[in-house]
DNA sequence: TTTACATTCTAAACAGTGTTTAGTAATCTC
DNA sequence: GAGATTACTAAACACTGTTTAGAATGTAAA
């Protein structure tokens, strides 16, 4: 029974990913068991642990590539004016969250049960994500602070994730689809307008 | 052993909900079993069986207390000119969420594995938050039609929600604490006077 | 070629989970 | 007191994540 080698330890990490995703994509993250994973793969649950040390780790690697792949679709979006920028951001998050509901649920409601701490690189991602945001913001107040700017950026993509999370939940109540594209854009420019408005009324 | 009637069906239902309450608040709902719950109050698991038909049953009437406390906290804040009730309503719904951390996770992200329809009593509750949002927001512009009026209150409402979520998992990245009250003023203020802004330009 | 070792893999066990069932024990009714 | 009813639980079932002992296979040396 024992097949020696057939797959390296690579192979079998990404074998198995693949096969978590499409189990999450169709079944939803209570349907997520070692023994569910292996038996996709062919091997036993056993052999899972030779390539992860917990379900909780093999939980994060998929945040890991959920997420870099989340970023790799915001970087795709190039260059673009700061406003339009923050638009485009915006909807390319919420749409992402919309694309693939289980797995963003899984990142962003994943918390492993001993150690409430989070992995470092998921934090940095959200920084660098952060600090991308800023970037835009700067560019259209010049004479912002930096706290200015930190404080903009995570306000205002703190209301595109509760975007998201609402959609995703259910909880907008908008009959009509398609709302959401609008909620976005209405929220970015109110945002962007209103803040411009009380900087200039500050000077 | 089987102590006869000595709770009532409404005394049993009020213990066990206080405990898993207790219990959800001291240790997470990923320590939510059955058993514990039932350990705590002096009954076999067996028995919650009688008062609730699952332990996502006895979950959503957790719920159902967790929304009625929420609500009954937005009540208590009275009346209050729009603009400073909009922004009472975000800072004590920020607030709850930071005080009880793990009632908040559970109202916003348990859902039940079979039907993914959650009960009618939460989407009616929170329809009527909105409601009372859209009344407010009324006040401020009576020109604004129904539809406007529903999209803007779900718009703002999303980024106070966004902040309660981000805050929760630490993803705001914010050094001092106390930041987001200032959070929640400055998205309340941009987006009522980008709106306002937004609907002077349209005339 | 045969023996020894190393690796790969799994079956089985352990402790836990939600839930059901069969049966015990206490109370109420006649 | 006898019988029916109710309250309750122990035990079982099927599942979970995880560990462990050992079997099967490959490699290498003698």
């Amino acid at each position: 029974m024992a097949r020696r080698r057939e797959h390296s330890r690579e192979a079998l990490t990404e074998l198995a990913l693949c096969a978590a995703e499409r189990l999450l994509d169709e079944q939803g993250m209570a349907e997520l068991s070692t023994r569910r994973i292996a038996a996709e793969i062919g091997y036993s649950a056993a052999t899972l642990y030779s390539v992860f040390s917990s379900l909780d780790d093999l939980c994060w690697q998929l945040n890991a590539r959920t997420l870099a792949q989340l970023l790799d679709e915001l970087d795709a979006l190039g260059e673009l004016e700061p406003r339009a920028a923050l638009k485009a951001y915006a909807l390319c998050y919420v749409a992402f969250a919309a694309r693939w509901p289980e797995r963003w649920s899984l990142l962003f409601e994943h918390r492993t049960p001993e150690t409430l701490q989070v992995p470092v690189w998921l934090n940095e991602s959200i920084g660098r994500l952060f600090s991308q945001l800023e970037l835009c913001l700067a560019e259209l107040a010049p004479e912002a602070g930096a706290t200015e700017l930190a404080l903009t950026a995570r306000t205002l993509w703190s209301g595109v994730h509760g975007v998201a999370v609402l959609q995703l939940r259910n909880k907008l109540f908008l009959p009509p689809q398609g709302k959401q594209e609008q909620m976005l854009v209405t929220l970015v420019d109110y945002h962007l307008d209103g803040w411009r408005l009380n900087r200039e009324s500050r000077t």
